[in-house]
RNA sequence: GCUGGCGUGGCGCAAUUGGUAGCGCACCUGUCUUGUAAACAGGCGGUUGUCGGUUCGAGUCCGACCGUCAGCUCCA
């Protein structure tokens, strides 16, 4: 083994010779693939003066944590080339993110559109000055006085250590020791400099592919309450292109999304007139959520729950006894006030079956007790967040609520799990994970005892765990009345949505007064178990399109089937062969337009429909249809039969085609 | 809600420095129709999101509102 490792400050005439007992790898390579190093299991920049007896190990530039480095870097490049056209910009911090970065800055003016091409010219020119990023270590006193006209960074300075990791603050400063990184030009002369805990590339020549995506305004720290700053997102590769691949990606992703698909395939619209936020079920439209009410209907009856019904509106008395009205009343439509009392659209629908289970004394022998319905439920969103299906003001929630023993809950919890678990894998959905929401101990927003919130986590988070499914801590995302496990879904663009919950409350069924009367004749309190399958059906739609780009399993497809004759003398064969699949319950359509045969190929195609029927007069003199499937392969004289057979054994599969 | 952008017939787009709205698809009518992604011809359809303002004159400028897009904040 060699003991000699030499580490090369690229851009640098210098080279510096170090000396160690360790792995002998060439840690700088022309062609830059290595941009750092692990240091005895910590990663750093080549700058790092290394010690004997150091375990070292290279970090290669496509490594994610290469990306990261390379992201982050980029951001400093972002912020020096800001500064050199904006004289009086204020830096904020600029983390790496997903498949990019961004940099916070508060600016006289926001940047516009040619602002960021004006900003790529400048960061274009900072790479090719390939400026070195050093390491130095200062005191905290050292850096106020360095970074004097910096408030940002000072606030940073001054709050290090106390600064949650969760609003980016910790890519600047790290616990412990305080860094500046200083960008040097070929003369050693200081061209820039950043408060950062690092680590960095080599030098700036290390950033061969970038963009500046978009701008816009992100509150200081992320808390509404302070001043706005303009953040500038940018995407940066190892090579020009994956670059190119990454916008590609975007490009083919936007395709996909639902909103645009909606309109293209008539599934459904949202008209002005109807308000933001509210969606129109065209047929198409609204063949998916027959379907998907169909069936999670019937899945909820065969696990033991009663289907029930419940009115759109009540009087606000019921939702302060469950303790919504006091926390939500800004998210709910305003009240209608009738006959000296306030009428409120509900927002949940818990409260309501709450009174189900309370019209009348109930057993220890009834428990569980599993009521489902679907709900609509109407959420006076921002005008900012209403997005599509995926965020919108009226819902309707495949809602279920479970009042059990406290001894009965962790297996009725597991049990909706494997419920949701199973709907998900039907459905074809498989980007997902789990989101394990807890309180926040330091606020008000949540009600009930520590005990209390600690068994319900608990029991939550041992399902969860035992599902050995993805699972992620979001604190403080807890409902005011219990925990919830909550699968995620990713959209067409990355953003991820809250699909399916399961809540744990103790707190409604004490408000409520909620008991059942036990074995030994006492009077207890059950535990609630809130659970959406779907989350809402105008969600799972949403993702659903997105999911499948428009391209449904024939199952859940709006036309499942269409004819096309290759002459008009064929459409009452076609009639006849459609009138069969009819018979068997297939959605089947036949093309009797006045359009060429090749037209109505190209119309279905795009239109998406899983089969295509075509039938000549081959096809007829056999009593055959010719398949033309989604994906453009064919099966020409199929008997009529097998073809039938074929659609509908699709169909009971659930087999996308 | 906040910051910035956008808003032309159902959809996708066009309209020189402000000078009385064009095109394709779809739709309607007619003539057509034989093998796997667009037959041909004619026609209907908008006063340019809404309201107000500037101007001799506004789709083009200004304001408010509505809607929408991106992000932030929020999301029982």
């Amino acid at each position: 083994m060699s003991s000699s490792l030499t580490v090369v400050r690229a851009g640098s005439s210098q080279q510096q010779v170090i000396e160690t007992a360790t792995t002998g790898l060439d840690l700088f390579r022309e062609d830059r693939t290595v941009i750092a190093v692990r240091v005895n299991g910590t990663v750093r920049d080549l700058s790092v003066v290394l010690s004997d007896g150091d375990v070292v190990e290279p970090v290669a530039i496509s490594s994610p944590e290469g990306l990261t480095i390379l992201r982050h870097s980029a951001a400093h490049v972002l912020a020096q080339a800001v500064q050199r056209q904006h004289n009086d910009a204020k830096l904020g911090i600029g983390p790496p993110i997903t498949d990019g970065f961004y940099y916070d800055f508060d600016v006289s003016e926001p940047f516009t559109p040619e602002d960021l091409r004006s900003l790529e010219k400048e960061m274009t020119k900072i790479i090719k000055e390939r400026q070195r990023f050093v390491r130095r270590v200062v005191t905290d006193d050292e850096a106020r006085v360095e970074l004097a006209d910096e408030p940002y960074k000072l606030e940073l300075i001054t709050d290090k250590g106390s600064a949650s990791a969760d609003d980016g603050s910790s890519a600047e400063v790290g616990a412990g020791e305080l860094t500046i990184y200083d960008n040097l030009r070929r003369d050693d002369s200081v061209a820039w400099k950043d408060l950062c805990r690092g680590p960095h590339v080599p030098h700036t020549g290390y950033i061969p592919a970038f963009a500046l995506t978009r701008v816009s305004a992100a509150y200081w720290r992320g808390d509404q309450a302070n001043a706005q700053l303009q953040r500038v997102y940018g995407t940066a590769w190892p090579s020009r292109d994956q670059l190119k691949a990454h916008q590609l990606r975007l490009e083919e992703a936007a395709k996909r999304d639902h909103r645009k698909l909606g309109a293209e395939l008539d599934l459904y619209s949202f008209p002005t007139e109807l308000g933001s936020g509210l969606a129109l079920f065209h047929p198409k439209g609204g063949v998916l959520k027959r379907e998907m009410e169909d069936y999670v209907r019937r899945r909820h009856i065969e696990e033991g729950f009663s289907y029930v019904g419940t009115p759109h509106i009540s009087k606000g008395g019921l939702f302060e006894t469950s303790g919504h009205l006091p926390y939500y009343a800004d998210t709910m439509f305003p009240p209608m006030a009738m006959e000296g009392a306030d009428y409120y659209l509900k927002a949940m629908n818990c409260p309501m079956h709450n009174l189900i289970y309370r019209s009348r004394g109930r057993s220890y022998r009834e428990l569980p007790l599993r009521l489902f319905e679907f709900g609509s439920v109407y959420r006076y969103e921002k005008s900012g967040v209403v997005h599509g299906l995926t965020r919108v003001r009226g819902m309707t929630q495949d809602d279920s609520h479970s009042y059990v023993t406290a001894e009965q809950a962790p297996a009725e919890i597991k049990h909706l799990l494997d419920f949701v678990l199973g709907l998900l894998k039907d459905f074809g959905l498989d980007d997902y994970f789990l989101e394990l929401s807890t309180r926040d101990p330091n606020s008000a927003k949540f009600i009930g005892s520590d005990d209390q919130w600690e068994i319900a986590t608990d029991t939550l988070r041992r399902v969860a765990v035992d599902s050995g499914l993805e699972l992620v801590d979001d604190p403080g995302g807890a409902a005011f009345y219990g925990p919830k496990v909550s699968v995620q879904t990713r959209d067409a663009i990355g953003r991820t949505w809250q699909m399916s919950t399961i809540q744990y409350d103790f707190n409604q069924p004490a408000g409520f007064g909620l008991e059942y009367q036990a074995a030994d004749g006492s009077r207890q309190q059950p535990v609630m178990i809130h659970s959406a399958k779907f989350g809402s059906i105008e969600r799972f739609i949403g993702v659903l399109v997105e999911h499948y780009a428009g391209a449904f399993p024939p199952w859940l497809a709006p036309v499942q089937v269409i004819g096309i004759p290759v002459a008009d003398e064929f459409n009452d064969y076609l009639e006849d062969v459609a009138a069969q699949l009819r018979r068997v319950g297939v959605r089947v359509e036949v093309d009797t337009s006045d359009d060429r045969m090749q037209k109505k190929i190209r119309t279905a195609q795009k239109s998406k429909v899983p089969y295509m029927l075509i039938v000549g007069g081959d096809d007829a003199a056999a009593g055959a249809v010719s398949f033309r499937y989604r994906d453009g392969t064919q099966n020409n004289g199929v008997p009529v039969d097998r073809a039938v057979t074929e659609i509908v054994e699709a169909i009971a599969d659930r087999r996308q085609v």
